[in-house]
Formats: structure tokens, sequence, C-alpha cells
DNA sequence: CTTGACCTTCCAGTCACTGGAAGGCCTAGC
DNA sequence: GCTAGGCCTTCCAGTGACTGGAAGGTCAAG
């Protein structure tokens, strides 16, 4: 299968699968005429790599994710130990993003949004009070 | 006042302080020797800065609000407008993170995490089922 | 006069792509 | 056989917002 075949069936871009390619995630075979020719075993990799992705994990987890999934010998426990840290970035992540959020909703009540000049958003910027 | 100072001052690396004059951000004075003079201005707007991107705001919404805080006949509506699309943004970012929680929670959940290599967070991610 | 803490510029790297240019290949229709 | 256009290839550069590091100038204290 060639490059365009994947991207449509994976919902990839190709620039991304070539990417992933640069990077080691996948070696797919090439033809005769230079043309990469990916096996289903390819495929499989880039949707397991999609969905990983999909749920935030970086690159290099996803790396650590698929040596674990060729891995008949793992233990479950690591896989489960990258989730946990994952998880635990995440809910950082929304808690820091909540207090953002949080902070300004108060501003933009605050804010009379009109065609005067004052405005307790910028003052707040300003003062930091 | 010397860049090292500012940065104790204001809580921003050097680095940064740098890297916002080059971006046109800040434009302080130079001494004889080369060395940035900072003026209060120049502190004032590092540290309105500084307090918009803790907020979440990019570099360019940074720039705009700036542009507004020092526009005596700004319409506190355009500040407004800003703030709320970024509130947005921000909502969006909580749910896509919120769904990858509760995707997360479920598989660490269902993983035994034990030595046995069975795990049905690979299996998700492979199967996506 | 030296030491060490400051300051300067410039270049490269981060992360995960994304865009674009320049050129080769392949198939269909004439 | 020829052309059109739709694939494919590589390589280089850019994104955002810094961050690290090297090479070198400046300054104050001892």
């Amino acid at each position: 299968m060639n490059i365009g075949d994947v991207a449509a069936r994976t919902g990839l871009p190709t620039k991304t699968i070539r990417y992933y390619e640069d990077i080691g995630l996948i070696t797919p075979l090439r033809g005769e005429n230079g043309y990469r020719r990916f096996r289903e075993a390819d495929m499989h990799k880039l949707g397991f790599v999609g969905r990983a992705r999909a749920l935030g994990f970086s690159i290099e987890e996803c790396r650590d994710l698929l040596a674990l999934y060729e891995d008949e010998d793992r233990a479950s426990a690591d896989v489960r130990q990258i989730a946990i840290g994952h998880l635990e970035e995440i809910e950082r992540k929304i808690a820091a993003l909540s207090d953002m959020r949080d902070t300004l909703k108060g501003l933009v009540h605050a804010c009379a949004g009109d065609h005067r000049p004052n405005c307790p958003i910028l003052k707040e910027l300003s003062d930091g009070a």
C-alpha cells in the first residue's frame, strides 16, 4: 500500500506518517520506484500511535508503549505506570487551566465591555493586585 | 537597572526578557557599555506581560492587550473580546483534557498492573474498540 | 592585576508536526 | 508516443515561546 492509502485509512496526514518513519516509529518497505510500501503491521502501528497521541501521550511515551506492546514478556505494571504518569500530567494541566478559567471568568464578568476605556481586565494585568 | 535586577524583580528569566525585546514587546535603553538599561515603564510592561502569560494569553494576545492598555481611547469591549476568545480556548482545552482523563482513568482502573503481560490499555490502543 | 559575577551576541535545540519547493513516477486519454 | 494531473520523493524552513550553551566584553572587589 502507498502512503496516500495509508493516510486515508488511518486518518493521519502523509506528512505525519513520513515524520513517524523519520523518527523510527515505523519502517515501511520500499518499492523499486522508491515509494514506501506499507504492510498491515505498519498500518496497525500507525493506528496504535494515532490513538495513543489522541489520548495525549507524547511521542516518546508512544515509543515506549509500542515497545511494551511488542514485548510478549512485558509486565502490565509497566504499561500502567506510563498511563498513570500521563494521567497525573493531564490532571495538572486541567488544574492549571481551571485556575486560569476561574480568574478570567471573574475578570470578564467585571468588565463592562462597552465603548469606554475603563477596564478591570487591564487593571488586573497592570497591577497584579 | 540591569537585566539581572529586572529578572529578580519581575520573576522572569533574563533569557525571556531578552526574547521579549527581540520580538519587540519592550525596548529598553542601552548604556555606553552596551548593557540594557530598564526604566520603570519597561519593568511595568514586563510585569503586565508576565501576568498575561500566566493567564495563558499568547504572546500576540499580550501584544494586543499592551497596545490597548496604552491606548487611552480604547473601548473596554475590545479587551473583553480578547479575554472571551481566550476563555473559550481554555474551555476547549479543558474539555479535551477531561475526555482524555476520563478514558485514561477507565483504562488504568481496568489494568491489573502486575507482572503479567495482559493489559487492557495496550488492547485499547491496539484495537481502538 | 586577577577573579568572578555580570553582561553581550549568536547559534542550536525543544516538540510534533506543517508548508512548500523541486523533481521523479504512473496512469488515463488522445 | 505524448501530455496532463495526480501521485510520490527529498530537503529545507517555520511554528511558539522559550531555553541552553559558547565565546567574549565589562565591572567591582580584593
